[in-house]
DNA sequence: AGCCATAGTATCGACTCAATACTAAAAGGA
DNA sequence: TCCTTTTAGTATTGAGTCGATACTATGGCT
């Protein structure tokens, strides 16, 4: 019998070993939260409130951690040009530097002791347990671009891929990012 | 295929949603993780130094997590009259209500929305991978005392339980809670 | 122009956390 | 028995988290 408390346990188990890991670095486990996302979110996502939309917490919070991340020299803010209220982030080369030596990667060998059917149903599980917390409490998916009901796939024709939503073009690289307005694919 | 760094993100997200739940009721993450740990551990648990190895934090730190705990009324702190180094910690009666609040079963609703294959896929799969890891790190595994080498089963001759480690006799709730001295049965 | 929403900052207070330095009690050896 | 070491816990400091509240600046809308 599998109690519902048990996993429960587990949950709260493994999240204070990823806690505990996150003070590595010189760094604190929220401000590797934010380096992470930075480093995986597309340039519609790169912002402040963005991240206080995948972090759930409060933009003022949001706020101090950024600071602390710029000061380090681990990120650039520069102000948006044509909405002079957003905020643009960008990682330093310093940044991108400490992120490969992120400690969650540590978790990693523990992970491959895995076998392939246990890790094939720990992503599953995983996936749906997430996506029902945040449908939840409302919270955004933040899935891939490219797997949003908005993106426009490029046409033969060589134009590039599209968000239909924004209606703006999309690299390659941007489409392979999260998103903060990514809405599943029908 | 199922990428090993995909579910590190996904035990990122789902550790960042326990914190959130975290603040409700008065108290922060830490606290709850405390509150609950003295509620699940047997009698040579309940102490500072056990808490410590649980959580894998500093004592200082976890001393102050107690503190906080005691002036909220959650706890009681009392000197081992064998051994004054050392404090007992027991759960208030204003400690054990608030306990019925705790955040964490709020994500049971979640759970309980996945197939009961995929609970028990979880619960062995997160179970091997918290153990595998804590071996990395020389964590303690915490397991319930019952489940333990040392546990000795009481005789049909009416003798209580007893820990063949510690030689001390077990009532039938110590030996359901979880001990720092665990070591799985061979 | 006037109003409201949005994006972000500033400050406060309680708390986390590691690091360091400390006290007190037990254990163990010569 | 004295003396040293180990164990259990506390106290303090400094950087950071975090929600709450209050604030500024910009853009949209009528």
């Amino acid at each position: 019998m599998s109690n519902i408390d048990d996993i429960l346990v587990l949950f709260e188990r493994i999240s204070r070993v990823l806690h505990n890991d996150g003070h590595a670095g010189g760094l604190k486990p929220t401000q590797w939260e934010a380096l992470r996302y930075f480093s995986r979110a597309n340039r519609f996502s790169r912002s402040p409130s963005a991240l206080t939309a995948y972090l759930g917490m409060t933009k003022g919070t949001v706020s101090q951690t950024i600071n602390a991340l710029n000061k380090k020299g681990l990120i650039d803010k520069t102000v948006d040009d044509d909405d002079r209220r957003q905020v643009q982030i960008d990682l330093t080369t310093k940044g991108l530097k400490l992120l490969a030596q992120d400690p969650l990667e540590s978790l990693a060998q523990s992970l491959s002791k895995l076998s392939g059917a246990q890790r094939q149903e720990l992503h599953n599980d995983l996936g749906d347990f997430l996506r029902t917390t945040l449908r939840r409490r409302d919270g955004l998916p933040f899935g891939a671009c490219k797997t949003c009901r908005y993106f426009k796939k490029n046409a033969p024709d060589g134009s590039p891929h599209k968000c239909g939503l924004l209606e703006e073009p999309l690299s390659a690289s941007d489409s392979d990012l999260i998103c903060v307005e990514h809405e599943k694919a029908g």
